[in-house]
RNA sequence: GCUCCGUUGGUGUAGUCCGGCCAAUCAUUCUGGCCUUUCGAGCCGGAGACUCGGGUUCGAAUCCCGAACGGAGCACCA
């Protein structure tokens, strides 16, 4: 018995873990990522697909890939291939794939369907007379043709012209906004399909195809811009024509990458120019090229996840990315010495002990169990340009040199007089062994210098850390060359 | 122009629905010191935000109205 009226107060909830809740019923839910296949995926893609592939994992449920390749004019045959690795490299493997081109004749069947019922009318309004009618809130002399006349129009579609004829969803001809009313939901298209060649003329529009695909493929939510806020009202009227529960939409704003206002088409377009070497650039804003570089798909996926699927826009920087990136590679990547733009030192007076010297190091210096790499040293390495100025150096853990003019003179060997000299330790190369290596920095250009001998013994994809220069990833391994991509700081 | 939408530090976020526990969270960034044979990491400290104006209220980042700024859509693309 209650004796006392307890207020109880509402929990403020904690705080949020990851992403939102999702709104509606958390069982079995069904969510889906459906690019168009125009290139390989960039970040504005891991945008959505991330947040797809987290709710998937947290709720458990199945994540649907469909490519949605209903204008032949903007199909890439490459993608098709290219976005199934990409999202693999994001760590996500859908648990179906669909193309719509495969989907033509259900799109179809639902169309003469919606006929039938009076909620689609064949149009052969010419496009300008159709938008000022609509504009005026008009209907236009179609609209109310009898279903026989419109399936008869239907079943000629496919033998007109293009252009002279589409089919239209009705919607309402006085919705405030002129764009939702009475859509296209199929058009005559003579451009040949990648996958389809000639066989179709009648194509789809991306409202109708995704509208019964999502009703299909059994969708619970779906995620997408805020740039199709207008087209989920469209397909709204769908779905109420056909009697069929929608989905949760969730909307999400727009994302802009700093330094990277490139879409796939300029891309494209660059590519083909030769002002980028391929899809891989540094300069691009593609998933590969990310991934080149040596940026984690953990680390884009975080940053997705952190952003969340709110409707304001965001503007991500590199030095987030960066930032994060950091984090992770910091403890797996190890230490290796890369000398960029080298000049070659002899040094003077060497103690006999250094006229044949091999220094052991650390691999990463906080974790000594992971080995070492050796350096041998003769008297003769090669060090920065840059670093090569009058005074006291100390070639990391092993002497202290002073410079003069054109003479490089040991001056001694301990740690703690370097520090007496408040020498400048740096990295070197040993003129022996030393292995050509390129650095391929974020804007396309290249550093040149030698590597140690150690690096030889990496593989194609190791991310290391050159000291005092940053983190790379090793992008290939030639005879003579090594080539790697810098990643940051 | 019309129709929508958004606005928390340099950047990204939490909090906004259900006003007080928010003199506002966390990350990144920048920064002072310590440490370290890397300009990396680590440790300790610091900087930095509720777009503006009204209103409601004992009390507003949170509710209401207006403005400014920003964004999206207005295709026989997706």
């Amino acid at each position: 018995m209650e004796k006392f009226n307890l207020v109880i107060k509402k929990n403020k909830p904690k705080k949020r873990e990851g992403l939102e809740e999702l709104p509606g019923s958390h069982e079995n839910i069904v969510m889906r990522f459906a690019p168009n296949p125009s290139g390989p995926l960039h970040i504005g893609h891991a945008r959505a697909a991330v947040p797809n592939g987290e709710y998937v994992k947290k709720y458990g449920g199945k994540f649907i890939l469909r490519i949605e390749d209903t204008d032949p004019k903007r199909v890439y045959p490459d993608a098709y291939d290219m976005i199934v690795e990409d999202l693999k490299w994001l760590g996500i493997e859908a648990d179906e794939i669909y193309y719509q081109s495969d989907r033509f004749e259900i799109y179809y069947k639902y169309a003469e369907e919606l006929i039938k019922k009076g909620s689609a009318y064949m149009c052969t309004c010419e496009g300008g007379e159709f938008k000022k009618l609509k504009d005026n809130c008009k209907p236009c002399p179609h609209r109310d043709q009898s279903v026989e006349e419109n399936l008869k129009l239907w079943r000629e579609f496919p033998d007109m012209e293009a252009g002279t004829a589409v089919l239209r969803i009705k919607t309402d001809i006085n919705h405030k906004n002129p764009a939702i009313r009475d859509w296209v939901a199929f058009r005559i298209e003579d451009a040949e399909h990648p996958r389809l060649g000639n066989k179709y003329r009648i194509y789809p529009m991306m409202n109708f195809s995704v509208s019964v695909d999502d009703y299909l493929m059994g969708m619970t939510h779906v995620l997408r811009g805020k740039d199709h806020l207008a087209n989920s009202e469209k397909q709204s009227y769908l779905y109420k024509h056909m009697d069929w529960d929608m989905p949760e939409f969730i909307h999400y704003g727009r994302l802009k990458m700093e330094d990277i206002p490139l879409s796939t088409s300029k891309a494209k377009e660059g590519i083909e120019n030769g002002t980028y070497s391929s899809w891989t650039d540094p300069r691009l804003g593609t998933l590969r090229a990310i991934a080149r570089r040596g940026i984690q798909s953990e680390t884009i996926w975080n940053l997705m996840v952190e952003i969340g699927v709110k409707m304001s826009d965001s503007a991500i920087s590199w030095k987030k990315i960066f930032g994060l990136n950091r984090n992770i590679i910091e403890n797996k990547a190890n230490r290796y010495f890369f000398v960029e733009n080298p000049i070659e030192i002899n040094v003077l007076d060497c103690p006999d002990k250094f006229k044949d010297f091999t220094l052991k190091k650390e691999l990463h210096p906080d974790y000594p169990d992971r080995g070492f790499r050796k350096l041998k040293f003769n008297g003769s390495v090669y060090i920065p340009q840059e670093d090569y100025k009058d005074g006291h150096i100390r070639l990391m853990d092993l002497i202290n040199v002073d410079v003069h003019g054109d003479e490089v003179k040991f001056n001694s060997e301990s740690f703690e007089e370097s520090k007496k000299l408040k020498a400048k330790i740096i990295q070197f190369v040993p003129t022996d062994g030393a292995v050509n290596a390129e650095v391929v920095m974020d804007d396309g250009s290249i550093k040149k210098g030698f590597c140690e001998p150690d690096c030889t013994n990496l593989n194609v994809g190791d991310i290391i850390q050159f000291e005092r220069f940053g983190f790379c990833r090793l992008d290939e391994l030639k005879e003579d060359l090594l080539i790697f991509y810098f990643a940051h700081k």
